[in-house]
DNA sequence: CCTGTTGCTGACTCATGAGTCAGCAAATAT
DNA sequence: ATATTTGCTGACTCATGAGTCAGCAACAGG
């Protein structure tokens, strides 16, 4: 008859709270999630959120260092093992990953730190050391082992691995800001790398 | 020997506030400004900014609205109306609009829309009805122009004027999340700018 | 069973900040 | 000078939501 009213669940609440917490906030944003929405969400009362983080912040930070994926760190060791020439490397994982990156979770921390990143420096930093910087410096070293190779010639792109995550980052803000509104994100990538390997291509004089 | 408190200035006053507010904003975000905050920088009493908006909401969509500036319009009306080729064009007054971005007011907004966007849909279409919206429609006329002048070969690019801004959008969310590390903005637009040239150029087999 | 441990609940406090308003004082009219 | 109008002030209320904690109930060990 009396079904428990909860299971206690140690060791698995911190996570079930954080992605609670991660769906929350990709809602409502940091501000207008209230704890006990999460709570509610992850199926638990207000205070065990208090008895797993110690603050709203605390559990907001948790919540994005838990979606700092794997897929950047697979990426970055393909990058330095693959034996595809440059350009195929460009046209298959390179382009396959960054088709990926809008529909990922990846969007919701990039609108989570834009609107809160000046008040979590830390935070900031976590991302750029863990995330952003070492994905920069892996295009870096391809497009420097291209040129090695001469597969590429070298160019402004040399010192501007960016010019790869632009149309990715244009897409992912697009997403956040207009997602009723129609844009062909992968045309827009496979665009930008074509420009991209003509432009550093070694080959002159083509079509 | 006795001072005024106060001047009375009615006309000047919503401006005052709005532009106080947009500092605010700009500094603390929406959430973390109060009130009180705007009307200390604007020198008058909090009471005061509730005569002039009704909220805290209408002030904020007030500074947003405040901020559509005149420069995209301007541009628009320059393409429209230049004598110089497309490449001219392009090389000329587009770069010199994209360089200006970063630096001007527009990615105050951009945070300011990311972070609060989706609690204000109004405001996010006015802003592509008024900005995002004619800017792209303007570039995707330019570039079916000089295809029809035999200045630009047909591409993905006449339905992705997206890749013109790419790396506008890229450089304000650096400089919002990382404004502290260094990245030639310059550089990567002009970069952006010669690959697309170079994509959408007329002349075959050249260098 | 019974008993001790502890994961968990939910009603509580309290700080914060949005929004109000009675009254004051600066400008203006007489 | 005096009266009248109204732009403006700042102390107030009140809703909200972060964070607390006394006690309950699920489970474990005997």
């Amino acid at each position: 008859m009396n079904e428990p009213r909860y299971q206690r669940r140690k060791a698995d609440r911190p996570q079930e709270i954080v992605e609670a917490a991660f769906a929350a906030f990709a809602e409502g944003g940091y501000a207008g999630t209230r704890v006990e929405d999460v709570a509610r969400r992850a199926g638990v009362s207000k205070g065990l959120t208090y008895l797993y983080f110690r603050t709203k912040e605390e559990l907001f930070k948790a919540v994005i260092r838990n979606v700092v994926s794997r897929r950047v760190e697979a990426l970055i060791r393909l990058v330095e093992q693959t034996e595809l020439s440059s350009e195929e490397f460009v046209r298959g994982p390179l382009l396959a990953f960054m088709k990926s990156v809008p529909g990922s979770r990846i969007p919701v921390v990039i609108r989570l730190l834009v609107a809160e990143g000046a008040r979590h420096p830390d935070l900031v930093d976590y991302y750029w050391e863990n995330v952003v910087g070492p994905g920069l410096a892996a295009i870096r070293r391809f497009v420097e082992r291209g040129v090695a190779r001469g597969e590429f010639r070298r160019s402004a792109v040399n010192d501007l691995p960016q010019l790869f995550l632009a149309p990715v980052m244009l897409s992912m803000v697009w997403k956040i800001l207009f997602p009723t509104r129609a844009l062909d994100t992968d045309r827009l990538m496979e665009t930008q790398l074509e420009m991209l390997l003509a432009y550093i291509g070694a080959e002159k004089g083509l079509v």
